[in-house]
DNA sequence: GCTTGCGCTGGAGTCCACTCCAGCTCCTAG
DNA sequence: CTAGGAGCTGGAGTGGACTCCAGCGCAAGC
């Protein structure tokens, strides 16, 4: 019945996920809408596209497998769980926005090198690290006062990805 | 003489960096202005510190460690190398953006689907994979032209798009 | 009837980025 | 003088997220 239903090779071509991960995140419970064929082929219908567009935000946001899984087992649909999934879903959405964060302040460290850079060549100077980072850095911070970088956000973000 | 340069503890405390990870990073190759006392132990120069900061700001923005690596191979402070160094930096400064855009969709996606929530539970709803995800749609499409969900980021957030 | 192509399964393998460990040295406090 | 604590090294181990593979089934085309 379900023309509009796809092959795998198209959901995979459509989301940018490789055949076989489709295949792991089925096997890892990530996706539980998938159907069958009689001759046990997948069949994916327009909703389990749009869930698995739900897996791929919340996995490319940085939630690990496993938390998506357990999203994911809070129940198929039943109005006793929105709540626990919507909490879930809301802290991803801080999570993510503290990531933005984070990412803005690197972005600006890389930028900052960069201009960096451009004195140095502008000047025809040579070395930057062991020997004079305060002259880089003073360098940078002419470039700041002269508003050629965007004005560095201050630090904050903390913590979401991995490291310790 | 250095007598502002840190022990491992401290700029393991400074840079979240893990006492292992600096090691490691080290002897990849990541860290080459460490300095050594008389019995072996690490000083961290200033800046040392600061090129810490530079090479956190790569690998949280995605760069792998290997690259991380070669750009810091190619050489140290000589002005022949400025250019690529920079080329290498304003790469990534690209993908930074890119991933920054992706984040913001995902972003979406994740609010789109607790404003779905919001919407079943206040109609006490409740299915929406299997069998209604179009009602679900549909609720998404509703909040979003009701004005029920910031178009643009909401708390915590602003200024964190830099449109442009 | 055979080959080619797509898909299936279960399990093994890989890659990356750490993280942990044993066994050692040095220093300081009690 | 001994105990404790911080660091060091080389190497092994871990966890997460895929990715690859052998061996099989089905269907279409020549």
């Amino acid at each position: 019945m379900d023309r509009d239903a796809l092959g795998i090779r198209q959901v995979s071509e459509e989301t940018g996920l490789s055949i076989d991960t489709l295949r792991w995140y089925e096997r890892e419970g990530l996706l539980p809408l998938v159907e069958r064929t009689a001759d046990g082929r997948r069949r994916y219908p327009p909703g389990a596209l749009r869930f698995i567009r739900l897996v791929q935000a919340l996995r490319r946001t940085g939630m690990p497998v496993a938390d998506v899984r357990r999203f994911i087992e809070l129940g198929g649909g039943e109005l006793a769980h929105h709540p626990e999934r919507m909490v879930l879903l809301e802290r991803q959405c801080a999570a993510i926005e503290q990531r933005m964060v984070e990412l803005q302040d690197d972005l600006a460290v890389v930028r900052a090198k960069i201009a960096a850079y451009r004195g140095l060549i502008a000047r025809g100077l040579d070395c930057e690290d062991e020997l004079s980072e305060d002259l880089v850095d003073q360098l940078r911070t002419d470039e700041l006062l002269a508003g050629t970088l965007p004005p560095a956000p201050s630090v904050g973000a903390e913590g979401v990805l991995r490291q310790r």
